[in-house]
DNA sequence: CTGCAACTTCAAGTGGACTTGAAGTCAAGC
DNA sequence: GCTTGACTTCAAGTCCACTTGAAGTTGCAG
């Protein structure tokens, strides 16, 4: 039995296909259907069999994961979604849009970090009050202003004076 | 006192102070200092000093975390950056780069996630074979497990509680 | 019917990044 | 010199998402 092919009747899965099949640990299955992600039906001897659509919910979850979601927060989302029948459109698209927004948010992060970066290898500097690395809060955009320090241009704030701890 | 504003002669700070400016609790900067990402002198009581500098330093690992460097791994760029003075452009730059192709590889990532998302609103689906976001093979789901909060973006529950096994 | 992989439960462990608590000490303003 | 808030150490706790281990059971091929 290589637990990867399909073969009971009914379509049903055991832990082992589904987990071959949604790339997860079958100990992570086990975990989720303990927090409610997902269900099984149990043999008369007491092992679980999983219907085909565990694998949408599965997928769900992984999706929602890389969104950032934490577990739980994935639940309450599945909540919201049809137990038995594929999401249809109108089920699926609020979440679907909540989903991009903090995607959009994510990528726009990144991408600010990622000026900064540029902004930092044009100045080396790390130590300037301007910097956006350096400074925490700074979300105020200071884009283009960074190949001002290109030269190694010395801070104003004298930081030279100091040795090593 | 008020532990924000800087006081001492000499520009050391005090935990306090490097906290309110680092915007961490002082409880993870002893922790960074014990595994080496920052350092201090003492008084003659004991109590901690920190030289400017360390702001640098903790703002370098805030960046690396958010480009999804564990805290190890940013202690060992930082290693590689000049201790006691602000990095030149060509201590900065190999760096900057790396960080740089981390990034664009995490924004490729969400762009994808991005547009199964789109697809799946339109097909309204979760249960068809082509559908990106059911598919679970397509490689490279790292940010799902992996470097989440990289972002800065609300973690689920407390300030700072970074997983993964 | 046997053998063995795949399954079962439950408790405890892991790892990263911290936080919390207890019990005590330091530094500075009055 | 007292008071008080900021500091000290060290051990243990927390959170999330799992994994591991032990000890036992099931189910199917041969």
């Amino acid at each position: 039995m290589t637990s990867t092919g399909e073969r009971l009747p009914g379509g049903e899965l055991t832990i082992g296909e589904l987990a071959a099949r949604s790339g997860l640990a079958t100990s992570a299955l086990r975990y989720y259907e303990q927090l409610e992600l997902i269900s099984s039906e149990r043999t008369a001897g007491g092992q679980r069999r999983y219907h085909r659509a565990m694998l949408r919910r599965l997928a769900f979850v992984r999706a929602a994961q890389r969104v950032g979601l934490s577990l739980d927060e994935a639940r309450e989302a599945l909540a919201r979604l049809p137990e038995n029948h594929a999401p249809k459109a109108a089920d699926w698209a609020p979440v679907a849009r909540t989903w991009q927004r903090r995607i959009d948010a994510q990528i726009a992060e990144l991408e600010l970090l990622r000026r900064k970066l540029s902004g930092c290898i044009g100045c080396g500097c790390l130590s300037l009050k301007k910097c956006g690395l350096y400074n925490p809060d700074d979300s105020a955009a200071d884009l283009g202003t960074g190949a001002r320090y290109l030269l190694g241009d010395e801070p104003p704030t004298k930081e030279g004076a100091f040795r090593r701890p």
